[in-house]
DNA sequence: CGAATAGTTGAACTGTCTCAACACGCGTGG
DNA sequence: CCACGCGTGTTGAGACAGTTCAACTATTCG
């Protein structure tokens, strides 16, 4: 099992990360720049001002594990910034991505204190954490919250069984487009994409070795589909050519 | 795309099936089988009287299709009695299962009006079908069923990305014993297994073809892991050799 | 510049798929 | 009653997509 190792600045320790508030984040929920995406999004001014008595930011380092399966996650989040990753691992090391967390995605689940896949930052990571029983209470007294995580759960539900197409029919090269199409339109910008995810960590996802990710990225930029520039920006000259690619012919 | 057909009594039409109640169902909410593990769990007997006025019976032949993904579903609904398949068609034919629905599962998103997927009767089903709209507005004014939704998708979701490891990462014997052992879990017995599912069932639940599911049937039969009475009813001699064969060591 | 991490490419291997033949169980109709 | 057709399941042989092992290149960072 691989060791996983800080390469940024000053906090190094395993699960506990820098706690200093993000600089340009200070400012407040009101103008928060999440929030519309957020579990918070329908929240009125008095709801917030509850919030900012719970919160707190924590920042990780790309490549940083933020807890592991089966370890207390003693708050509930949304992601601000950056990409985390939910996984699974087997004993013998196979391991499975099962979900991708972007700027406005919630992790953790209420009233279950530890967590139950690990989660790693794959870029660096701002979380804006929620201490578990005021949130909790929060909810239990405010309908509307709890009726925005179950719509935020069902699209979970939803995406994660569209994933499930994706890893137990498609080819490796339908996957490698099918990610590219999710993240371009998650990402607004249908042409450009910053992949963030390493080639280990896509071939985690997809459920392929990083060696296949790699070919077939090599296959897509030699047929013109892609044009890669460095390993990790792609762009992409022909949105529904690629779409074609990743075998749903119909995936606005 | 193969024609499906009515193997049993009346009914033939195809997503509108019989709709008189079934026999023994008549009863009544409150001595409700499956209530327990439904999102009506938690009702008191105002609320299941409310919902009584919104609630009907359907039941459907095995192999017959519920509705077609995005077709209008025009009810949300407990399953009473059988399993219900959600699944993934692509263009081709490929075919993925993404959800089976059993005893106390509940189908269809509140809100959206169109399915998303196929959902397809496994075996002879039954389901307790609320209209949408009062069943919506129930929720609205009752916080504890949104709450109880909450937890089933949640339940759901983690199900979902658990079999997400299944289909990525598992070997074809390591994906027959981790559905066995599911629904060992899920019947309550588990050294009888009623699979209900036909080879081609599983294999699409399972990212694989028939032939293969069959082969692995045949090889755990071999190793004496599994022993077969006729193709869908299987014994388990020995528990935990079935889930060390499925690859998660600790698997309770 | 040198070491470490990340990514690419090649060649052989293998698990699963594909295509095909055959066996079994069951209901229908001669 | 048996013959037949049909849906379902089993088994075999060859093909192939993706893995494995390995060498090499590119990029980043101290």
């Amino acid at each position: 099992m691989r060791l996983i190792l800080d390469k940024s600045e000053s906090c190094f320790a395993m699960a506990e990360a820098s706690a200093h508030p993000s600089h340009t984040l200070q400012s407040g929920c009101a103008d928060c720049a999440i929030r519309r995406n957020a579990v918070c999004a329908h929240c009125d001014a008095d709801e917030l001002a509850q919030l900012e008595e719970m919160k707190f930011y924590r920042s990780y380092p790309a490549g940083q594990t933020i807890v592991y399966a089966g370890d207390a996650l003693p708050f509930l989040a949304s992601v601000v910034r950056g990409i985390a990753m939910l996984s699974h691992t087997m004993q013998d090391g196979r391991r499975q991505t099962v979900g991708l967390l972007q700027a406005g995605d919630f992790l953790g689940r209420p009233g279950r204190l530890r967590a139950r896949y690990d989660v790693v930052a794959a870029s660096d990571v701002i979380l804006c954490c929620f201490r578990r029983q005021p949130f909790e209470q929060l909810i239990a007294r405010t309908p509307h919250l709890g009726a925005r995580l179950l719509d935020m759960a069902m699209d979970e539900l939803d995406a994660a069984r569209d994933w499930m197409l994706v890893l137990g029919r498609k080819t490796a090269r339908e996957k490698i487009a099918s990610l590219l199409v999710i993240l371009a339109r998650r990402a607004g910008t249908p042409h450009d994409i910053d992949l963030v995810l390493t080639r280990e960590a896509i071939a985690d996802h997809l459920g392929l070795t990083l060696e296949t990710v790699s070919r077939q990225f090599s296959a897509l930029r030699h047929d013109g589909v892609i044009i890669l520039h460095g390993a990790r920006h792609v762009t992409v000259p022909d949105r529904a050519r690629l779409i074609a690619e990743s075998g749903d012919g119909d995936n606005a």
